[in-house]
DNA sequence: AAAGATTCCAACCGCAAGATT
DNA sequence: GAATCTTGCGGTTGGAATCTT
């Protein structure tokens, strides 16, 4: 297919838009509509390529552009929509008013990302770094290592186990599973979990608002099964966002039923699957106490620390694990 | 205070796909 | 059906701002 350059080359300014090229922009707009990107920098007296004045008006100068820090919904709503759907920032960006697919693409690149990295997720799979650490004999060590509390360190040794045995019953249904899930989810499936997550937004609405169980310190929690709820969030082995538990369980019944088993009754209280996708945000509203001094976090360095309060504990600092992950 | 390192984000680039000729 | 045009998308980059030493 043949393709010319989107316009000549020559005389034609590039870099940093002028105050008076964004009126001049923004003047003809209003009056006449951008009609054809290709004609409009002629039509407003633009030294520019049609392109470039597109993209300076979607992505900066449209009026209904929302400027300004994003919010905990608006990061939890990326993460849950990234999980989902990978990469496609203007599919993300066109469920989250005023926000462009440049400025996601941005924010995700340069602040979701890294956070998720240091708390051990895997940004393009939304599982647990240490997965990998499980089916490796030597680094399973790193419980030990890390002075995991026994129980979970139980926990983990089972649930790996447990996969394990599911993938040499059934390599085919395991593999299945994961490539569906954790990998680039097909286009229809995207959108089943889309429509999914979209009803779960709303019960997410209830977990926000959800107080801590007990009230009580993290400690305490550690030693009840809400911990536990939290330690296989992070160390699930498949990203089951927006798939419900049947579904699920009908993939790998063995997996399930001991992940959910184990869950305990304060369980009862979440949308597992919720937070099962999300342990970043699972974690902030369960450890956070209260959950509105997270919420009112406006400081990346708060919402940081709060964010990786919970692998901190894990991950003791004075131990540098980066070689494993 | 200065130099170097790091972060952040606006803008650019190339590609793909749909529309038009 | 082929060639060309137009638009939109995702990845990448350059440089200003900020942080660290």
């Amino acid at each position: 297919m043949g393709r010319t350059p989107c316009c000549d080359k020559s005389g034609l300014k590039k870099g940093p838009w002028t105050p008076e090229e964004d009126q001049k922009l923004i003047d003809y707009i209003q009056k006449h509509g951008h009609g054809s990107w290709r004609t409009l920098p002629k039509n407003a007296g633009l030294a520019r390529c049609g392109k470039s004045c597109r993209l300076r008006w979607t992505n900066y100068l449209r009026p209904d552009i929302k400027r300004g820090r994003f919010s905990f919904e608006e990061e939890e709503t990326i993460i849950q929509l990234h999980s989902i759907l990978g990469n496609k920032w203007s599919a993300i960006a066109a469920r989250l008013p005023g926000r462009t697919d440049n400025e996601i693409k941005n924010y995700w690149n340069s602040h979701i990302k890294k956070r998720l990295i240091r708390m051990g997720i895997d940004p393009v799979t939304h599982t647990s770094l240490l997965n990998a650490s499980l089916c490796n004999p030597t680094l399973l060590n790193l419980c030990g290592l890390l002075g995991l509390h026994p129980l979970i360190k139980t926990e983990l040794m089972r649930i790996s186990t447990n996969i394990l045995a599911s993938q040499s019953q059934s390599p085919s249904l395991v593999n299945q599973s994961i490539q569906g899930q954790q990998y680039l989810p097909h286009d229809a499936q995207a959108q089943q979990h889309l429509e999914l997550f979209q009803n779960q937004q709303l019960q997410n609405q209830t977990l926000l608002n959800a107080p801590f169980p007990d009230g009580g310190q993290f400690q305490e929690a550690a030693d009840t099964n809400l911990w536990h709820d939290i330690v296989i969030s992070d160390t699930h082995l498949m990203n089951v966002t927006g798939v419900d538990n049947n579904n699920l369980e009908a993939s790998i019944p063995g997996l399930v039923s001991d992940s959910f088993c184990i869950s305990g009754n304060n369980s009862q209280n979440y949308n597992l699957a919720s937070i099962l996708s999300t342990p970043a945000s699972s974690s902030d509203n369960m450890i956070s106490s209260p959950p509105s001094t997270y919420m009112n976090s406006n400081t990346e360095d708060e919402r940081d620390s709060s964010c990786s309060d919970i692998y901190d504990f894990q991950i003791p600092d004075l131990l540098d694990v980066s070689d494993y992950m």
